[in-house]
RNA sequence: GCCGGGGUGGCGGAAUGGCAGACGCAGGCGACUUAAAAUCGCCCGUGGUAACACGUGCGGGUUCGAAUCCCGCCCCCGGCACCA
């Protein structure tokens, strides 16, 4: 059959380029000769190169999707040719809100949904011809998949990480729903703008916390971009400083507060509780007592978001006073909601003279402001215009004064611990994992829980849950499916849809009753662990075999959209780490290299979106230029990681280079050799090729092509050596047109087992340069010189050029500066 | 406000201390053609006939030499947003 095609193209230098037709030809072939199956064993280094999978939309691939899986496949196709084994697959993060909504409104089941979708999303990657393992794929919503999911939950649970706490969420009884925070609007649903009620729920929470350092320490030893490491280490957000207690006047209660600058003690001039804190009640007055309910009522009722709207610092004053443990002052306790309940204790001490929003509140209340902190080491006595919040000496604090910032701390955490009144502390910005959700379309929690009942819960009698004695589901009996349902409809009972599954909720088991949870888990959870699966996906016994994954883990290349710089790689490092203290996996860190790709904007440089109306469908370009046109122009487009605009003009500029690629390897002479000309720029193209595909910059890996194709064209006879180094390099970029170019130089596929092209450095060289003259810093010449010159050479070869010599004869040359092969400038 | 990234021809971009504008798009001219398309060749930062001058967001600095390094400012994009 290969036969017949070389026949074929040797006889047709006629043969246009013509992608419609071979692209699905070698899809065929891959397909037929599991061309990018990954090899077993472990002779070869490995690459395990992985795209953050999709979630099949409805809507099908855009164009911004293949921009990252053509890098990573170019990366892939690259290393199998270096002589890597890789591991590249490909799966689907199925779960997921629009496959519920769809169902809501549909009656669909959310499964019937997703299959199709699936089906669609992997027609367009194929039609891509992106050499993905396609035996490894994964679907996060298959029973298989699930039951792994579940039982990494277990594992959590078994260790502690997972708990229940009742935790205040945005539920709307008009929807019958759960909202998240942006979904509510001044405290209305987005959608239809009924009331929402800040209600305490029962959730199942992770204990991400707990590994807050381990997270924070590890982001040193990953190779991802600076920005991303930068926001995860804010994301944690850890802090030291110090707990200090102080005595309520006239209660036996004490108020830890939590600070940062425990050496501005003695500037605390009031204290602020959230208006949350348990305390509050206790210490209110009855004078203050309207005041204060009035205000935390108000708090309650705003969402999280709403509060944090306002900049405005209100509070009132609750009447009660507290002793400042290190001078003995009582100060007033306000509540204010600029203190936040879920951050340090829910408490501070306000120093205004030096923290901007103590200031603002001070100013606002008419509370003193006393200066504790001064650059030069004296208080300047007069009034404060601003807060101080730098670091300085210490004043107005006894026998600290004088002290620096970081002495001074220092010396006070030490001394209030000998006294009892304090300790040093750190804290952490990052809260615990809230993993409920009141869905349909997601993992079932594999907990259940005792029902007390005088009946059968499933018909209608009475019942109560012991929700404080969860019972793990033994991992035989996983995957827990779903229950099937009429209706996905939210209700009434914030527990969830699957509550109104009354078969499949109870059980009874021992002569008694007991109640599944009905809580699903977030979409955040299949795509915690997909990349551990993939190594070994059709494992039954294990979630992974530890020989696997020691021989393929970390992830060696991982590409995907700045979106998820923080909670999807934040949980997915969780989980990890997690495994790894299970001994499931033999490393730290799950991703070891990690690169965004920019976003692809619309033609006029705005977001792509349907209600513009700009949005570019890979269908329709695949149709028009081909496969290989569109992954070589979204390569071409710019930098990866840049945000860019599409340009329908440029890729038909790409599909013109493609198309001169394809005539002039038709024109290959297997008797021609290459000049030293020609040998040069070969072994310069090589070199910047390999060199930009390692550095991932594959725009001006393309433009070395080019001029190595544009040289190419201009050859009376073009020979076949210069071609086959061509279509090697271009065949990670091309695929299709690769391994017709092979076939068309008389070879039989596939090109990607053909061994990457080296190059030789001496060959690279030069022989002769050509170096700018500069006067005074201008350029006034040019020089041919053979390569590494002298400078006297290049003085000499200077001075025989009229302008130069001119304007040498007027004054005297100062000084000569010679940079070898570059420049030559001369100073007069 | 804070953090991160960026600002270069008509457009996408290249050059990270040494000839600014590689490569491509758009545009112009020419060849081929009865003609058009396609293809091929040449031109293409601005001003100027030219010599030359000017030119990488703006203002300053360092340097023989700056798109590139430093200081100050403006604008755009992304993220976070009272975290004590």
């Amino acid at each position: 059959m290969w036969a017949g095609l070389h026949h074929h193209a040797m006889a047709g230098a006629m043969t246009r380029y013509n992608p419609a037709a071979i692209e699905p030809k070698w899809q065929a072939y891959w397909n037929d000769h599991d061309t990018f199956k990954t090899p077993e064993g472990a002779e070869r280094p490995k690459a395990y190169i992985l795209d953050m999978f999709p979630y099949p939309s409805g809507s099908g691939l855009h164009v911004g999707h293949p921009e990252g899986y053509t890098a990573t496949d170019i990366m892939a196709r690259y290393r199998r040719a270096r002589g890597y084994d890789v591991l590249h697959p490909m799966g689907w993060d199925a779960f997921g809100l629009p496959a519920e909504q769809h169902a809501i409104l549909t009656g669909t089941h959310p499964r019937d949904t997703t299959v199709q979708n699936i089906e669609t999303f992997k027609r367009q990657l194929k039609m891509l011809g992106f050499s993905y393992d396609w035996s490894r794929e994964i679907d996060t919503t298959s029973p298989d998949y699930v039951r792994w999911t579940q039982w990494i939950f277990l594992e959590l649970f078994k260790r502690g990480l997972a708990y229940q706490n009742e935790v205040p969420v945005n539920w709307c009884p008009a929807l019958g729903t759960v909202l998240a925070n942006e979904e509510v609007i001044n405290g209305l649903s987005e959608r239809g703008g009924h009331p929402v009620e800040r209600v305490p729920l029962r959730q199942w929470v992770l204990k991400i916390t707990a590994y807050a350092d381990r997270l924070l320490a590890d982001l040193d030893d990953v190779e991802w971009p600076n920005s991303t490491r930068i926001m995860q280490q804010e994301w944690i957000g850890r802090s030291e400083g110090a707990e200090v207690h102080f005595q309520v006047v006239g209660h036996d209660a004490s108020i830890e507060v939590y600070t940062t600058r425990p050496d501005t003690l003695f500037g605390a001039t009031f204290m602020v509780l959230a208006p949350e804190h348990p305390l509050v009640d206790a210490i209110t007055s009855d004078r203050q007592r309207a005041d204060v309910t009035a205000y935390v009522e108000q708090a309650k009722s705003k969402s999280e978001r709403d509060r944090q709207a306002s900049k405005d610092k209100t509070g009132v004053f609750t009447g009660g006073l507290a002793i400042n443990p290190v001078n003995g002052a009582e100060v007033p306790v306000y509540i204010a909601d600029y203190v936040l309940w879920g951050y340090g204790t829910g408490a501070i001490m306000a120093v205004p003279a030096h923290d901007e929003r103590d200031f603002e509140f001070a100013t606002a209340h008419g509370i003193p402001i006393i200066e504790v902190v001064s650059k030069t080491g004296a208080a300047s006595g007069a009034p404060l215009a601003e807060a101080m919040v730098e670091q300085g000496i210490a004043v107005n604090s006894g026998k600290y004064d004088g002290l620096s910032t970081a002495e001074f701390k220092a010396r006070i955490t030490k001394d209030l611990e000998e006294a009892g009144k304090g300790r040093a502390r750190v804290e952490y910005k990052l809260r615990d994992w809230i993993f409920s959700r009141q869905r349909y379309w997601g993992e079932p929690i594999p907990i259940y829980f005792p029902v007390d009942t005088d009946g059968d819960p499933r018909v209608g009698a009475e019942f109560s849950i012991h929700y404080d004695e969860p019972m793990a589901v033994d991992a035989s009996e996983l995957p827990l499916r779903l229950p099937e349902l009429d209706d996905y409809k939210p209700g009434k009972d914030p527990a969830g849809v699957l509550a109104r599954a009354a078969d499949w909720r109870f059980f009874r088991k021992d002569g008694r009753w007991y109640a599944r949870e009905t809580n699903t888990m977030p979409q955040w959870a299949g795509s915690c662990w997909y990349y551990l699966r993939f190594i070994d996906p059709r494992n039954e016994s294990e979630i992974c075999s530890r020989e696997l994954a020691e021989r393929w883990l970390p992830v060696d290349l991982y590409v995907g959209g700045a979106e998820h710089a923080v909670l999807h790689l934040l949980y997915a490092r969780f989980w990890h780490k997690v495994l790894f203290d299970a001994g499931v996996v033999p490393t730290n860190e799950p991703f070891k290299k990690l690169v965004h790709q920019g976003m692809i904007l619309g033609e006029g440089g705005q977001k792509m979106s349907k209600s513009r109306g700009n949005v570019v469908n890979p269908d329709d370009i695949v149709d028009a230029f081909g496969a290989d046109s569109m992954r070589v122009y979204e390569m071409f487009m710019g930098p990866l990681e840049a945000t860019k605009p599409w340009s329908t003009s440029s890729i038909a500029g790409v599909r013109r280079f493609l198309d001169r690629v394809h005539t002039v390897t038709a024109r290959a002479e297997a008797s021609a050799r290459s000049d030293a000309a020609l040998t040069r720029l070969l072994h310069q193209t090589i070199r910047k090729v390999t060199d930009d595909i390692e550095g991932m910059r594959f725009n001006t890996a393309i433009s070395a092509m080019m001029v190595l194709s544009n040289e190419l064209m201009k050859l009376e006879q073009v020979p076949t050596e210069a071609l086959e180094v061509l279509a090697k390099l271009l065949h990670p970029f091309a695929p299709h047109l690769g391994e017709e170019l092979w076939g068309m130089l008389g070879h039989s596929p596939s090109i990607q087992h053909q061994a990457w092209p080296e190059y030789d450095p001496a060959l690279c060289e030069e022989d002769e340069v050509e170096v700018p003259v500069q006067i005074n810093g201008k350029v006034r010449a040019r020089i041919t010189l053979p390569k590494d010159a002298t400078q006297d050479q290049a003085l000499k070869a200077a001075k025989s050029a009229d302008v130069v010599a001119a304007q040498l004869a007027d004054k005297p040359l100062r000084k000569v500066i010679w940079v070898p092969n570059k420049i030559l400038n001369l100073i007069l």
